[in-house]
RNA sequence: GGUCGCGUAGCUCAGCUGGAUAGAGCAUCUGCCUUCUAAGCAGACGGUCACACGUUCGAAUCGUGUCGCGAUCACCA
């Protein structure tokens, strides 16, 4: 029930009946607070259509929906807008109607609905994870459950990038220094236990191409002969081979890291259904870049490397296979993409959530599957989202300067649990309950933090400035969350519809209008794969709410018909918030 | 140089398919805790929506160009 629709059938009628005019994209919005009233038509589009004044279309519009709708108690006009004034009755009704429904606004998905697989995170095994992939989880776990709410299917899954020469470089320095420790031995969380061999690599390779240089070799030289990396890449060539004893080395190095990132994972609270390893797929474009050769979409140069020319359509010319045979990047996400729709003939779509410096490789990949005659090419999508930048520039593994995903956690709660104690919020709490807000609450205004700005934009990360609680923030928006349900839990509160002919004041209607919105604010931030939008929107319903608390006693007034009224409607209003957090995969406290 | 993205208040960001006088938070200032949780509320201050031209009843929004920032254009992934 939305009141846009009602109104929108009404005005349609109108114009066919009184002008014969057949018109359905009558524009109507909420109208503006300074001006008196609900909802705003827009006479414009139609003067051409109709040949009157504005001021003329707009009184006979008035006048109609005054006496002809229900829900219209008045109009005023003003320039080229009709401002509708909507009866309490309408809001009432409607929440008369929510409040029997728990998951107002979201579509559970249903086995013939449409079925997507999202793809995000897809590490590499040899460091731990960083700001930038949290940036990545969040996105991608966030667009999964936007798109189960607006009724699809959804896999998630991940690609990881477990072979080639970076998990050699760790291998082989822990081969020469470490052997025979584990994470478990040193007490360290398995990714972090690998990463440290794999930055001890790039000390000792440094050390080895100066230490060659000194003894005349040029720079490019030193780190072609540089000793560990011959090693390395030796190790990648055996790997290549199958030799049993690196494979087994390489799967024990990897189970680590896998452990490791399982644990950051479960701190973030997301999770995956299905995973894609390289080590299995890369070898799969093969077949595929055949297939391509054949049909003459692609070429091969003299030396035997294979190309693709896409200067047709704006793009260059882009290698699918190296001279050697060997496969490149673009070989392997043809060979997933190929695997993928094997897997899930029945798919709707693919989103790939990967950084924007690779919306070039992207365009590409597309292309191609594209000019391979796949028809379901044109359902890929490539989640596209801005770096996080330090205010140094770019977060950089070398020098030190990247944000480790695992410390920003533990500072987010240590934030927390520091705030919460200064607040006196939680001196009656138990250490397991305190522990547990402290975790909500970090990892709600780190969360809030990074889901809030547009995805295509980039985001500015201050460490030395922590994330904010007030203001835009998740810890404001769980707070007032936490006071609804104080508010709840201090009244026996029963779910009873409200007396249609209820009088309810501004603050009330602005709640209730924006509650109007919610499936639609769901749908948004679904076609434009965007949590930022639910972020707002949640944000703007919960302002609204607080300026109401704030004003309005809502369980202190005589009348038991208001007061189970401001009940509902506050319960409502924390079913919605409890909702559109989940969605952006936040957790909401009960009490703060 | 080619391509793509971004540019809105001192800072961080909203502004949906063009609509009314441009919206928040932070920061600064003023009020409000003896009454449902002050991480809050009410208000003040703060803008040439990078710039120019165009499209039209109307442009932060669409188009073209310019400037600035970033990414990308590898037999790396």
């Amino acid at each position: 029930m939305n009141i846009n629709t009602i109104l929108k059938a009404e005005l349609s009628r109108f114009l066919s009946s009184k002008y014969n005019i057949d018109f359905h994209n009558i524009e109507i919005q909420l109208t503006r607070k300074d001006f008196e009233g609900d909802v705003t038509v827009l006479i414009f589009p139609l003067v051409k259509l109709i040949k009157k004044s504005p001021a003329e279309i707009g009184n006979e519009i008035g006048i109609f929906l005054v006496n002809g709708s229900k829900y219209v108690e008045s109009y005023n006009l003003i320039q080229g807008f009709v401002n509708l004034v909507i009866d309490s009755k309408f809001y009432i009704e409607f929440l008369n109607e929510i409040i029997k429904i728990d998951d107002f606004g979201i579509q559970n998905p249903t086995i013939v609905d449409p079925f997507y697989l999202v793809e995000y995170s897809s590490p590499n095994t040899n460091k731990p994870l960083h700001l930038g992939h949290v940036r990545n989880i969040l996105l991608g776990y966030s667009i999964s459950k936007i798109l189960e709410a607006s009724g699809k299917n959804v896999n998630k899954t991940q690609i990881i990038n477990d072979r080639g020469i970076h998990i050699c470089k760790s291998i082989i320095a822990w081969v020469k220094y470490g052997k025979n420790t584990s994470p478990k031995d040193t007490g360290d969380k398995g990714d972090l236990f690998v990463g440290k061999y794999y930055v001890l690599f790039d000390k000792i390779y440094k050390e080895e191409i100066s230490e060659l240089i000194k003894n005349g070799q040029s720079k490019i030289e030193a780190e072609k002969n540089a000793p560990i990396f011959l090693e390395a890449q030796n190790l990648l060539i055996k790997w290549e081979a199958g030799d049993k004893k690196v494979i087994e080395l390489w799967r024990k190095m990897n189970s680590w890291v896998y452990a490791g990132f399982d644990k950051t994972y479960s701190d973030l609270g997301v999770n995956f259904d299905s995973y894609y390893y390289e080590s299995k797929t890369y070898l799969l474009g093969k077949e595929i870049i055949q297939k391509g050769l054949d049909d003459d979409i692609f070429f091969k140069k003299d030396d035997g490397s294979v190309w693709i020319d896409l200067s047709e359509e704006g793009l260059d010319e882009k290698i699918l296979l190296r001279s050697d045979g060997t496969s490149v990047y673009m070989t392997q996400d043809l060979g997933t993409a190929y695997l993928r729709y094997k897997d899930y003939p029945k798919m709707n779509g693919v989103i790939y959530t990967v950084g924007n410096e690779q919306d070039y490789h992207f365009k590409v990949l597309f292309k191609i599957l594209n000019k391979l005659g796949f028809d379901w090419s044109n359902q890929l999508h490539h989640l596209s989202y801005g770096m996080v930048d330090l205010p140094s520039g770019k977060m950089k593994s070398r020098e030190g300067t990247v944000v480790d995903a695992d410390e920003l956690i533990s500072e987010m709660k240590k934030n927390a649990s520091l705030l919460l104690n200064e607040l006196g919020k939680v001196d009656e709490f138990s250490d397991e309950e305190k522990n547990n807000l402290n975790r909500i609450i970090g990892l709600g205004a780190l969360k809030y933090f990074i889901l809030k700005v547009d995805p295509k934009k980039r985001i500015l990360f201050d460490p030395k400035e922590s994330i904010d609680f007030n203001g835009n923030t998740g810890p404001f928006i769980q707070y007032t969350y936490a006071r609804i349900q104080s508010l709840i839990n201090k009244e026996d509160f029963s779910k009873s519809l409200t007396d249609i002919n209820l009088k309810i004041n501004n603050k009330e209607k602005n709640i209730l209008k924006l509650l109007t919105q919610y499936p639609l604010a769901i749908k948004n931030s679904a076609d434009n794969l965007s949590p930022a939008l639910i972020a707002n929107y949640t944000y703007e319903l919960v302002k609204s709410f607080n300026s109401y608390y704030q004003s309005t006693s809502i369980l202190k007034v005589d009348d038991n018909h208001i007061k189970s009224f401001r009940l509902s409607l506050s319960y409502k209003v924390g079913l919605v918030i409890k909702s559109s957090m989940l969605l952006l995969g936040i957790d909401v406290p009960n009490k703060m």
